[in-house]
DNA sequence: CACATTTCAGTTGTGCGCAATTTAGTTGTG
DNA sequence: CACAACTAAATTGCGCACAACTGAAATGTG
């Protein structure tokens, strides 16, 4: 090959196809065009959720959180205190990402965990003084993010039903995790 | 507190509030409705990008890739051998990321590193005949992705569209991190 | 009542993402 | 040529996500 990597020309995050140029019928559609397809879908929300991070690390670093115990306590703003298995559910997440996560809280102060007297399998989670009052700190950060995030309200609003759209028909679709090809896949290389 | 955690209902993924009924002007809305927003807006996408990821774990587990292996192999299919350093142009990840990442495909026989001869700092990413096989058995993904999320594929589109632009606005205002507030916020019981 | 099953938190191990630092090689300037 | 400034990759450390497992407590069934 011919490549020059130190006179190349700059790599572009990614190549820009336009989909809605793009045959309907997903089975007319070229080997090329599928792999990058595919590529724009699953980067465009892997980069997405990366960026928003990165805000979120920006603005939420003033507040000492990170974005996933920003996410925790507003969950526990909004309900109060609440076990352990049921701020899971709130977020999907298990009690590998939510135990050492809430540690962490617990050991800045702004939770506290306690056994339940009536389940003694269940710790319920409180908020402490300290994680109420963080609370009008947080109250600053959701307008830096969508201002942040340069989209009126209206398309926001948009984007948060496709989002909750797919997520809902992907947790669907994980369950039947063996699916067979319903249509005959002979794309490759026959 | 007459909270009964055994007897709850079951804790809903999120609240539903309605955005297009919510004041255009950020400056109106009440301290609630700015954080149930806020975690609406950041949960509806980290969801769904742990939703995606859940998805192509399993789809993926055939090829023995991980959701960010596969986008390495992708940008290794379409362009052939880069240096690190470009991979990490498109895929916006760092070598501290890239370079376990790509010990392990290399440590799986899909890839080759050496260290140019035109620049010694470099290393160029080459694809083995098993990873350049590999693609082949990728062109199922695809199909398998799309018909998972459950969306035709305009909504696909637009949901792309609005991906993009969310993430370059994101890209470009984290660049003005210490940004002062614009409008006067005194939301924050002063 | 005894015993299998289920449920909830927690732990372990792997991999990713990112900040910060290190090491080696390149380039720019006097 | 010498030396500062820059660059690429790797490394270290921390936190998150998830699978797999452990241990304790509750529940179900014979």
């Amino acid at each position: 090959m011919s490549a020059e990597p130190t006179t190349d020309p700059i790599a572009l995050p990614d190549p820009p196809t336009d989909l809605s140029q793009v045959p309907v019928d997903l089975s007319q559609m070229s080997a090329d065009q599928l792999l990058r397809l595919d590529s724009q879908i699953c980067f465009s929300l892997h980069a997405a959720s990366r960026a928003f991070g990165g805000v979120y690390r920006v603005v939420l670093k003033g507040l000492g959180l990170t974005y996933p115990q920003y996410l925790v306590m507003l969950v526990l703003w909004e309900h109060g205190e609440l076990p352990v298995k049921q701020i899971g559910e709130h977020l999907r997440l298990d009690s590998g990402t939510l135990s050492p996560l809430l540690k962490r809280l617990e050991a800045g102060g702004l939770v506290r965990r306690e056994r339940s007297s009536e389940d003694e399998r269940s710790v319920t989670v409180h908020l402490t003084d300290a994680g109420a009052d963080l609370r009008a700190q947080a109250l600053r950060v959701p307008h830096r993010i969508v201002a942040a995030t340069g989209l009126p309200l209206a398309e926001i609003s948009t984007l948060q039903t496709l989002l909750r759209r797919v997520t809902a028909a992907l947790d669907a679709a994980e369950l039947d995790t063996a699916c067979p090809d319903t249509t005959d896949q002979d794309a490759a290389t026959p």
